[in-house]
DNA sequence: ATTTGGTTTAACCATGCGGTTAATATAATA
DNA sequence: TATTATATTAACCGCATGGTTAAACCAAAT
């Protein structure tokens, strides 16, 4: 809380007054950015979209909204590995009741497609989660694999777009029939 | 160190007599569990390895290990967000110097698989890490993929199961040419 | 000018936690 | 048995940090 109330260059008791608690505060800031987040998706889904479209989009946004908040990331793994009932149930409330996204209509979009045989998958929990998983881990991974491989990214801009091809492609090819 | 000196029935004292640190502590953790991880993938790696075998195998064998690992990755991934040079160096020392496992023939291996035209991913590193980021996020991305498609999971065999089947299947339609 | 209500701050409190220490118990050895 | 090296413990230290408080500041209303 001292280092936020730096960075706003303002007094840490400020924080206090105006969001009552961290946990207050955290959520405020999820909201917001979990608006914009799915504001985005919700975007690219409408009842024309293809699921190739889908693949192609979901992994881009993805990975440059995240590129965008560097520490979101960080923030949301540390909780969903501590203590994920907590963030779960924020993340519950706030997309289920304050924005207008609402993941049925996708998840029923994913299972139409299964049956027309379009894609592969017939889970839409395995589907998001096999975007979802893609995407993220350029982020949380590249420093291990790294490591383990011995090779340093050099350009952050050029690993993301070399990310994003190799997602897609993998995607494409491994869940559309 | 309390927690854990509690969990060892042992006084916190005699766990920096005999780790001088946490951070000794950790890296003496860390050792004994790559020691075991990196020896099964060593198993499966030779002469003779298919691609479609070692995408069949990986994440079979990276699930498994994590489930029965459950408070390494949270470790881990807690590490790697927060101070990746600490842990990515020590894992690079453990790696490169301690065990036996060396990552750069895979990646040959990985590299002549694509000139042999058996693999569509021609980066060994965007390979490998389509490969880590499906199998990890089984466990990361979990809870949040629940809190957000509001499907709760029931039985862990049955989710890992159907887990690293949908893997496998999207990693073999999707790399293999 | 004085009251009033929101705003801002410095100082403080309590707790958690990595790490230390000094003293004691125990086993090995001469 | 006396000595020495190794194990083990309770108590303590210092620092970081989430959270509180009481007082001061300031603008608008009376």
């Amino acid at each position: 809380m001292e280092a936020i109330a730096r960075g706003a260059a303002i007094n840490k008791a400020m924080l206090f007054y105006y969001f009552s608690s961290k946990d207050n505060l955290y959520r405020t800031v999820l909201f917001g950015v979990f608006s914009e987040f799915f504001g985005e998706i919700g975007r690219i889904i409408s009842g024309q979209l293809t699921p190739d479209l889908f693949l192609e989009k979901f992994p881009e946004i993805f990975i440059r909204f995240i590129a965008r908040h560097p520490d979101l990331l960080r923030i949301m793994v540390f909780d969903l590995i501590h203590n994920p009932e907590n963030v779960t149930t924020a993340m519950a409330e706030i997309i289920h009741e304050k924005i207008s996204f609402k993941p049925h209509p996708l998840f029923e979009l994913i299972r139409r497609w299964h049956k027309q045989g379009l894609v592969s998958e017939s889970d839409p929990l395995h589907f998001m989660m096999n975007i979802v998983a893609l995407s993220i881990f350029s982020f949380i991974g590249k420093p291990m694999v790294e490591a383990i491989s011995g090779i340093k990214v050099t350009s952050d801009e050029d690993f993301y777009r070399k990310r994003i091809a190799s997602v897609v492609n993998v995607l494409q090819r491994g869940m559309l029939k």
